[in-house]
DNA sequence: CGGGCAACTGAAACACGTTCTATTATCGGC
DNA sequence: GCCGATAATAGAACGTGTTTCAGTTGCCCG
């Protein structure tokens, strides 16, 4: 699978009206898992949604899940640049971590299809999105690095960060699939920013 | 979906023949799955080297994701059988924590297309199938408890057992789709346990 | 302006998970 | 041993992701 006619990426090649195309997709794509979560996004849907044609749509994603985590990184640019701009509070490590975390989280409640359809897609995606979830994968290591709060980390914070963004995930999909409460996942993320920081 | 016939499960009735069957089928479904992953586990398939009919294969797990599941609780088992029986190597926590991760990193690496076949149905799975998510979930939370080697696990044991399970499914994940190397896995769970353990 | 070529379109076709139907086999109770 | 009920079988049928293809459009270059 995936003859990948090669996908069309974000900065790349692009007259305008094929950005539009791409940021149609990726808009229909959203709307829709957030109605409907991840089986709602059916191929056909999406393109008729975004107003190209099927084999239009696979020429700029090749698969389904391409397309979701593709969204799910479009997101989390938006969700980096916001923490860019604004410092985070709290005193120490553990105070910003934590306020972050739970932004984060209360963030997912407020859409759970969403949060289901692009959790779902990235931790089932396989080698041919591989580039994808990647990037994906570094946005939420950059994400929550960042969420420390510090000019320059330490390799220490990196692996900190790091450890936290695994919890995340696999609470994530706890949540997703209801087998986790939001408060339990809340009760979690904090026991393991606790053992994770001792400051 | 999911109009839930309810599925046969490992205990509760079955004549002899009734049990053969659904060994039959697990095995068919292991070998299957080792042999070309995820992709490999076809239904159709499934069912004509367990020699069953297909609808007898729905009957006995409504789905691809329910069989696969299924299956690694069910290696899981055998694991943790394995486990107890033994004690495990090493003077602290920490080492004994560290001999088991290796122990299953190797044991993964043996047999990669099993590995990315239940690591991806584990995590793709919805809610239909989250009592036997659930209690894979648990079986990991337990291997890596015991992995700590204390008769008495403290809450504190309990929750960076936790963490690990955690870590380790974040790597397990990167690992099937060749986004980390067993390398790569190795050195974050080793830098995870120092993180969690300083004794 | 005209020709050429890549991108887009619409629609059909295919694959595999899942469901349904009609028929036959098996089992537990009398 | 026989009956009714439940389970199993073979196979067709359906839905959605993916592929393919013939025709059309739109854009760039000479």
């Amino acid at each position: 699978m995936a003859a990948t006619p090669r996908q069309i990426a974000e900065e790349e090649l692009g007259s305008s009206a094929q950005r539009d195309r791409r940021r149609r997709i990726i808009d229909a794509t959203i709307a829709l898992a957030s109605k409907g979560g991840f089986e709602a996004v059916q191929m056909r849907a999406v393109a008729e949604r975004a107003d190209v044609a099927l084999g239009t749509l696979y020429r700029y994603f090749p698969s389904k899940i391409h397309l979701l985590v593709s969204g799910l990184g479009a997101q989390l640019d938006r969700a980096l640049d916001r923490m860019q701009r604004a410092p985070i509070p709290g005193e120490t490590r553990g105070e910003r971590m934590l306020y972050v975390l739970s932004r984060i989280t209360r963030n997912m409640q407020r859409d759970p299809h969403l949060a289901e359809a692009m959790t779902r897609a990235f931790m089932f995606a396989d080698t041919s999105a591989a580039a994808e979830v990647d990037l994906v994968a570094r946005q939420i290591e950059e994400l929550f690095t960042l969420a420390l709060g510090k000019e320059e980390p330490s390799e220490e914070d990196k692996a900190i960060a790091r450890v936290i963004g695994d919890v995340w995930l696999s609470n994530l999909v706890a949540w997703v699939t209801r087998r986790a409460s939001a408060t339990d996942v809340t009760n979690r993320l904090e026991l393991t920013v606790r053992l994770l920081m001792r400051d």
